[in-house]
Formats: C-alpha cells, sequence, structure tokens
DNA sequence: TTGTAGGCGTTATCAG
DNA sequence: CTGATAACGCCTACAA
C-alpha cells in the first residue's frame, strides 16, 4: 500500500485485467466511494446497516450504487462474517411428492425473507445424506433435513456446527417440526370401525423412518381404543411398486381395511387389488398417510390422513431463520396437526357374497 | 508477519478469538502448512491442481490435510476465482409435477460432478423469474432456466453474463433442451384418427408458453395429415382446475377428443367430464402431455404424448457443466425425442346413443 | 458521523 | 518445484 497507484487509469504495470470498470465486471464499494466522494467503509455501512450514516451520504451513496448498477458479492461479505444467507434442505427422494409441498414451503419462506435455498437428495440413505450434509454445511448458514434417514447422533453434530432444523422427525435437543399423527389416525379409525371393520392392517414404511414408527403407533392405539384388531405387514419399499408388492399380504391377512405409511403404497396397493377383482371399498377399504399430490386421482379417490406439508416445509424454514436471528427457542418443537381427509378408498364393508 | 507468534499457544495479545485451532472454527491452509512445513501456497497448489508439485510434499501436504480434517472454504476460493461450483435452476412453478423430473435430473447430474444446485422457483410470472435470475446472477457459475416466461431478450441479456441453458422452449443464440413434439403428437393424432374420430380440441397453455405454441402447431399439423379437424380452446391456468374449467368449453366445441397442453388440464377436464356423466373415452378421448407422475392414477389412466423430463434436466445439467468447462457448442440445442402412452383415456369412439 | 487499516482463506504471479 | 506477496471485495474495530 506504499506505491501511489493511479487511480483511474489502467493498471499501470502491463496487468491487463479488468480495473476501471470497463462494463463487464462489477461496481465494487470503491466505484461507489469514489462516485460519491466517501470512504468505502461508509459506503459499507451505509448498504449493511442503514441508520449507521447520515441521512444525505446514505441517499449520496444509494444514488451512485443505483447508477452503477451494484451489487454486493456474496463472497466477499461471507468471507469475513462467515454467514451467506443461504440454508440447505436434505430431502429423502426429490421424486417423492411428499416433498414437493415441503420444498416449496421452504422456498417460498426463503425467498421471502431473502435467503436461497439449496436443495440435496439423499435417495433414502443414510450415508448419502450425511454427505450432502457435509458438503453443505460449508455454504450454508443452516440446514434443514426432511425425513432424514441417519442416526440421531449424526444429527446432533450436525447441530452443533450449524444450526438444523428437522421434519418428520423428533431428535432430542434439535428443533423439529413433526405432524402430531393422533388426531388424524384416530378419526381414521373411527371412521373404519363404525363402518363395521373389525381387523386393519397398517402397512409400514422404512426400517430407519421415525414417522412409520410413530403412525404404526397410533394406529396400534387407536385400534386398541375401538376394539379392533391391528396387524403390521412390511413394504419393501414406500412406493406406489412398494405398494402393489404388498397387495399379496393385505389379503392373505385377513384384514378388510388397510393403513399404509404413505399415499404411494396405498395406491400402488388399490390398484393390484383393483386388477385382481377386489372391488374398493366394498371388500377392502385402504387409507393413506400425506394427502399428496393425486391422492384424488385415483378411483375411487384416496382417503387418508392428511399431514400439512407445505406448513411443515414454511415453518421449519421460519424455526431456522428465527434461529439465525437469534430469536425463537433454539430447540422448541413445532407440532402441526393432521387430520383425516375422508374420500371414496374407504366405507362400509359390504357383505361378503 | 514479523512479530513472532507462538504458534501453538493460545493468542498472546488478550484477544480471545480462534487462534489456534481451538476444535471449532476449520482449518485453513496455512494450518496445514504449519504442520507440513511448507509454505500456504505450495499447499494450496498441491490441493487445488494435484501434479503441479512433488510426489512427497503432495503426500505430506495430504496427510496434515486429513489430520486437521481440512474442508476448503467455498467463498474464500470464490473471491479470487470467481467460480463457486454451484449452478441455479429457475422453474415456473414447484408443485407442478412436470418439474419434479427436471429438478431431479439436474441435482443428480450437478451431485455427480460435485456441483450444488440452487433452485428457485418463478410462480409462473415473468417479473419473478427475472428477479430470482439476477439474484442468483451473483452466487452461481450458471443457469438453467425451465419453461422460462421471460422475453427472449431478458434470456440472452442474462446469458451474457453467465453460461445459461433453456428447458422447454428455444432462444436463438441460448443452448437449449427441447422435447420434439412431432413423433409423439403424430402418434397421438393418428390413433385418433384410426379410432373414428374427426375432430379434435386443443387446450392451450398460459399464454407465454413457447411449449404450448408449439404442441398446438404440432395438433395442427398432424390434424391436417390425418384429414381431421382442428380446434383450439384456451385455458385460464395449467393446472387441474384449469383443466375443470375449460370443460364446458370442450363439450360445447363439438370435438369427440381433446389434447391438453399438460397432463394437469388433462386430469382436472376428465374429473369434471365424469361428474357430469360423460364416459370416457367412449364418449370422448383425452390426451395429455409430459407424462407426469400420477398420470396413471386415474380412471381410465391418462393417455399422455410423454417428454423425458429426467432427461431434460440432466441433459441441460450436463450441457451447462461442458459449457462451464470449456467443452461443448455455446449454443448447441439438444433435441429429446417424445413418444405417445398409450393408455386408457382415449380410444374408439362409441356412436351416441 | 466518517476515515484508516487489517483481516477473512484462497489463488495467482513472480522470483528463486 | 517452492516460497513470497499481492490481489479478490467486503466488514469492523479503532481512531479521528
Amino acid at each position: 500500500m506504499t506505491e501511489p497507484k493511479t487511480p483511474d487509469v489502467a493498471a499501470p504495470t502491463g496487468l491487463v485485467k479488468k480495473n476501471a470498470r470497463d462494463g463487464k465486471s462489477n461496481a465494487t464499494i470503491y466505484d461507489i466511494a469514489k462516485v460519491a466522494g466517501v470512504n468505502p467503509s461508509t459506503v459499507s455501512r451505509a448498504l449493511s446497516k442503514p441508520g449507521r450514516v447520515s441521512a444525505k451520504t446514505q441517499k449520496l451513496i444509494e444514488d451512485a450504487a443505483a447508477e452503477l448498477n451494484y451489487h454486493v458479492n456474496p463472497f466477499a461479505r461471507a468471507l469475513p462474517t462467515g454467514r451467506t444467507n443461504t440454508f440447505g434442505l436434505i430431502v429423502a427422494d426429490i421424486t417423492n411428492p411428499t416433498f414437493f409441498d415441503i420444498i416449496r414451503g421452504a422456498e417460498t419462506t426463503a425467498t421471502l425473507r431473502d435467503y436461497t435455498l439449496v436443495l440435496a437428495e439423499s435417495a433414502e440413505s443414510a450415508v448419502t445424506e450425511l454427505t450432502a450434509a457435509r458438503r453443505m454445511m460449508a455454504t450454508v448458514d443452516g440446514l434443514i433435513l426432511a425425513s432424514p434417514r441417519m442416526d440421531d447422533d449424526d444429527i446432533r453434530t450436525i447441530a452443533r456446527d450449524k444450526p438444523v432444523v428437522v421434519i418428520n422427525r423428533e431428535v432430542d435437543g434439535v428443533p423439529c417440526v413433526v405432524p402430531d399423527v393422533n388426531k388424524g389416525i384416530s378419526e381414521a379409525v373411527r371412521s373404519l370401525a363404525a363402518n363395521g371393520h373389525h381387523k386393519v392392517a397398517f402397512v409400514a414404511g422404512p426400517a430407519q423412518s421415525w414417522m412409520s414408527a410413530r403412525r404404526w403407533e397410533g394406529v396400534q392405539a387407536a385400534c386398541e381404543w375401538s376394539r379392533l384388531d391391528a396387524v403390521r405387514l412390511e413394504s419393501t419399499k414406500p412406493t406406489v411398486d412398494g405398494g402393489r408388492q404388498v397387495a399379496r399380504d393385505v389379503r392373505a391377512s385377513g384384514a378388510t381395511a388397510v393403513l399404509t405409511y404413505n399415499d404411494l403404497l396405498a395406491i400402488g396397493l388399490m390398484q393390484e387389488l383393483q386388477a385382481a377383482g377386489v372391488v374398493v371399498p366394498d371388500q377392502i377399504s385402504i387409507v393413506g398417510f400425506d394427502d399428496i399430490f393425486g391422492a384424488d386421482f385415483t378411483t375411487p379417490p384416496l382417503t387418508t390422513v392428511r399431514s400439512p406439508l407445505g406448513e411443515c416445509g414454511s415453518g421449519a424454514a421460519t424455526l431456522l431463520l428465527d434461529l439465525l436471528h437469534g430469536a425463537g427457542e433454539p430447540t422448541a418443537t413445532l407440532r402441526v396437526e393432521t387430520e383425516l381427509v375422508l374420500r371414496g378408498s374407504s366405507g362400509r364393508l359390504l357383505p361378503a357374497g
């Protein structure tokens, strides 16, 4: 900084790079400072935390910034501060419609609060998920994990470094957004009982799925209350195809009503059953979970226990952003309600014959 | 750098900040340099472009890096280079399943090539889209625009700053990935003609949609070839709801077969028609576009002209990444095929009565 | 209220 | 092949 560089002239030492704003390269606070006739640091102050600078210089600077079409360089800003105005969202499966609304909810909230959303998927794998999370850690201010598959401990480890919010799972010491299954499930089971069913089957989801365990618990409890038999069946994967595959187990179980871990399974199951000549809901009632996109495309349309997925996404984002801004409980759990959406795939059991 | 700092001890001058790697804060190339006994710049070289450093120092450095659990700071790296290893994807509507596969395709390719995907949505609005694009420009190396709604000129302007790839639209001077509608459409129309239809309706999508225009052209051409009448109807929005709303126009048109701009419209239309007692496909055949998730959930399942959406997403990402790495034509258009997926919603027209 | 100066972690350009 | 050293653009004590 000792040699006096000629300011406005092109690089003195043969360095033919971008110097005087040659059209392309972006304006910096130095350029603004020059135009406004103030010091770069004043520009920085004026632009980052308004109020710490006199009204007239403020305007001067803002005008200059506008004129030069200035935009902060997020990287330069992130370097000293460590803040990036970005957060990550990791979902188990991008093509699973369950996550569509979560993604949208998070994205909307992010944009609203001037944050950028970075998306990654774990392909239902705990290790991929962990890898993705680690990868993101470097570039984001916080992380949202939707239906995470990794260990509680891994999650907590990550949460020690950066704020983390978990959706669809409860992890001690980490803020979570979880649908409370009870209301929706008891509505569903009561409806089934009222329609003459005595034995219901629950088709479980992935073994690592926290949510699947909760739902099975809920079903058991509700069935006990309504004095129904409840049996649990396993699925190979939580997809339409998995639903088709579990059809024979369902028939073998002797249950006249079945709740599945998610809507995808329910839809696949219904397709397979119908293909085999089983009439839904006359011979068997089917109830899904989530109320995903397309749940009402089927014939009959699917009865399902709805989780407010969009709300989960935006709620998680809000929680996270509040955390980042020092507001809010660092470990509050947000519970959202579930409700039964009664459509045509469940109903009165018709006497055999 | 003149005062000899005691290396491993806590800050000497009362500055109680992070100095000696106090567990938390991340290791830097300086720390590695210290451990490996080399200069930081050598560390940088070894870690960024292997090969420009002797084998033994290389190993020395790598070991030190591993020991310190070193990770580059992307921001520090981005500052001098301008490269971020990140690209943006802007979609018209996150909850429209058309984009699910595109997103997934892009995300998969990104992760595979060690890039990060940043997602934004334009809510079908040209201005929101432009805003989102500008916002991203600062943080990404390139941009993918899926079904963009903004002007060709705006797109080209953006493309002057950073590499841009467009999906589902053709813009002069910008690399694009577009499904070629002709094959799929002519298959569809021929099938309709063979089934006794004489008049088909096309329900158009958003006015700004380039794809909608192409599909209408394709339908007209194919109908002319097959000597069918073709009429065009407008929709309010390209959603299930929009499909329901257009039902009365469809009936009024007198067409016995209808192609809709997308599957969402087709599904809504079918629902509304069926609710009014119209039998599909006996009285009216319905054909959608895209073959989105859920297109086969309906009864009858939807006949549709499939676009390989996932391929579009990954193709666009590949194109973009090649561009960023200096490979590939800067303006090549990638064409992907469409095909008819014949399901139950289209078929032989039954004589009235 | 505003200017000064040093640093954030890397890369790149020079010498050696 | 390796070591200095100057950017990169911005933030932030500290001083004026």
